[in-house]
RNA sequence: GCGCCCGUAGCUCAGCUGGAUAGAGUGUCGGCCUCCGAAGCCGAAUGUCGUGCGUUCAAAUCGCAUCGGGCGCACCA
């Protein structure tokens, strides 16, 4: 309905520059759903827009506007209002159609082919594989998922990727934690680094250890830790202690080093794996940053821009000229000890990503990463690909309070509320939502308390309870025999304020999930979800459904499984559950 | 010091590709279940849109400056 409206509209402001009214075509022609419904259904900004250069005032040229318009069947009528606003009212029998169109379509109410197929790289999470993702890890989680549904629903090939740190020095740290554990809990004495991982779940991955391999590993503490320099509680550098611990365990372990290493990992990872899949959230592809060393493509990315001239060597480190693309400083690449810094493997990543041929490349990061942008699009530029092709949109932290204090997190201490614990307090749906409801640049102010104590004040509740209700409503019909087929139905007997309310809502729908989806902004959908259930419930309150009139409750019938449809493709899209009854 | 994000009702936040009286939730106060689910509805009160200057017919929205908060500025990942 709004691309009739809006091509009529260009149509005749092309009539108006034929007929030199105007000089030429206005950079974008705004025609917006009204906030108000006394200003109608549609309102555009043209006249005031163009009022300059025709060089007459707004509300005239409105006037010539409407004129040259003519009549559409689908329009009942047009107004000028304010300073020179034209507000379109549609028919009534225009603005019910979207009942039927919601009801045919079904499921696939709002699936559109926006995108074209065009295919997309979705990277999110990423979370280093040191342990149990955390709440902070939720949201990122949770935005990307909603995110590429969105984008699905607008035709976009989607493929969500997971880049999986399991290269490098903290990888290290991690096996020379679950060591120390293991030998602590055969009954050595050890004093655990201050730098080591200190979560609980180092001591099942010990366990999973013992039950693959007994007490092979089992030596003495005390060839661990003699001759080691001081942890850093101890008055030492915790860094060269748990530098030096690494160089001991290897030395000790041999080959048992990467076995330890394997299965810790392994069981990390899966455990990472299982929650985001519990949490809804379904990743086609897991890279490895291992993978990038392995198959060589580290090295030869570097090669390449050796070849290119884009590094050069100072101070015993091989450095790349990102400040050539805007970057504030020089990067190393290949720090002076012989050893990729995470930027190496960056640059691989990310040329095999473009390699890889997609349409666009998204890669959703905490804010802490924003220094790394220019440096990585730096990167791109150098391999002659267009770094305006990746797009990086940063999520805020979300800091949680307990007891209206903050509360610190951190992988390392072992002090972190874990995304799982989340979610069996508050459940899937509530998380879900509660996430993608402040849009990604805002800071999140995550209640504990709030969420655990009170979950029936999260919104997710309110829409869900609309759906149900309905569902409910749809129970009765059946118990009551009442045959309902909207197809049959008299759309004009809806003629309620409340109706009307409704009906323009569902008319924003296909808007929104386009919108949300092409800024990617999930929290647009969350609360216009919000309003159609509240639009919905205020309705519930007013009107009765069921009534001895046959042909009126067919047409509420109708509205409101229209409401249940467009209540449940957008929960769909959200990840949140749709249930007939609570 | 430099860069990014945020500053809107008591609290948590929408609105920000400029538009018509600035909106929700929550909290406070007062109403509504013999009637399709009260996890609901109806009503009331609450604002220097951090501050200043500028651009514009029009600024919460754009620009500059300034104040306040968060984060980042490694041969860490």
């Amino acid at each position: 309905m709004k691309d009739q409206l809006q091509n009529l509209l260009i149509k005749c402001i092309g009539d108006l520059i034929d007929q030199g009214v105007i000089s030429e075509m206005p950079s974008k022609i705004r025609l917006d759903h009204t906030k108000d419904r006394s200003h109608g259904d549609y309102a555009t900004n043209v006249a005031l827009m163009l009022a300059k250069q025709a060089n007459v005032n707004p509300k005239e040229l409105a006037q010539t506007i409407i004129k040259q318009l003519g009549v559409a069947e689908f329009i009942e009528k047009t107004e000028i209002a304010g300073p020179g606003f034209i507000n379109f009212f549609l028919s009534s029998e225009s603005s019910s159609s979207v009942i039927n169109e919601i009801i045919d379509s079904g499921k696939g109410y709002g699936v559109s082919n926006i995108g074209a197929g065009q295919s997309v790289l979705l990277e999110y999470v990423s979370a280093n594989p040191t342990g149990p993702l955390h709440v902070g890890h939720g949201r990122g989680a949770a935005y990307g998922a909603t995110v590429s549904n969105l984008l699905r629903t607008v035709g976009f090939k989607v493929d969500n990727e997971y880049y999986v740190n399991d290269a490098g020095r903290q990888m290290d740290i991690l096996t020379v934690s679950i060591f120390l554990r293991y030998l602590e809990l055969s009954g050595e004495k050890v004093r655990f680094p201050d730098n080591g991982y200190q979560g609980s779940y180092i001591k099942d991955i010990v366990g999973r250890i013992s039950e693959r391999y007994g007490d092979t590993f089992q030596i003495e503490s005390t060839l661990v830790f003699d001759g080691i320099c001081k942890d850093g509680i101890d008055g030492g550098d915790k860094e060269s202690h748990i530098d030096e611990l690494i160089a001991r365990s290897k030395n000790l372990l041999g080959a048992d080093f990467k076995s330890i290493f394997e299965v810790g990992i392994e069981s990390i990872l899966n455990g990472i794996k299982e929650d985001l899949a519990d949490f809804g959230v379904v990743f086609e592809k897991w890279f490895s940053e291992q993978s990038l060393i392995d198959s060589g493509l580290a090295e030869s990315s570097i090669d390449k821009l050796q070849k290119s001239k884009h590094v050069y060597t100072k101070d015993g480190a091989l450095w790349f000229r990102t400040t050539e693309y805007g970057d504030e400083k020089d990067r190393v690449v290949v720090r002076d000890n012989g050893i990729h810094t995470y930027f190496a493997s960056d640059i691989a990543y990310h040329l095999e990503k473009f390699e890889r041929g997609y349409d666009k490349v998204i890669n959703v990061w905490g804010a802490d990463h924003h220094g790394y942008i220019a440096r990585v699009k730096a990167s791109i530029a150098a391999f002659n690909h267009d770094p305006e092709k990746l797009e990086i949109i940063l999520v805020q932290f979300a800091n949680l309070y307990r007891g209206g204090k903050k509360v610190q997190m951190s992988t390392r201490s072992g002090s972190f509320v874990t995304l799982e614990d989340l979610r069996n307090e508050v459940g899937n749906d509530a998380a879900r939502f509660f996430y993608i409801l402040r849009k990604s640049e805002q800071h999140m102010d995550f209640d504990l308390d709030l969420a655990k104590s009170k979950t029936n004040e999260n919104p997710v509740f309110y829409i869900q309870y609309a759906y149900a209700r309905i569902s409910s409503v749809f129970r009765q019909v059946q118990d009551k025999g009442i045959n309902f087929n909207h197809k049959g139905a008299d759309l004009s007997l809806l003629l309620e304020e409340s109706e009307k309310t409704i009906l323009r809502e569902l008319n924003r729908y296909r808007g929104v999930i386009e919108t949300s989806a092409l800024q990617y902004e999930p929290h647009q959908l969350a609360y216009y979800l919000r309003d159609l259930a509240a639009h919905f419930h205020s309705y519930y309150n007013a009107c009765p459904f069921i009534l001895e009139d046959q042909n009126l409750t067919q047409a509420r019938l109708s509205l409101i499984y229209a409401t249940k449809q467009v209540l449940e493709n957008g929960l769909h899209i959200l990840g949140v559950s749709a249930p007939d009854s609570m």
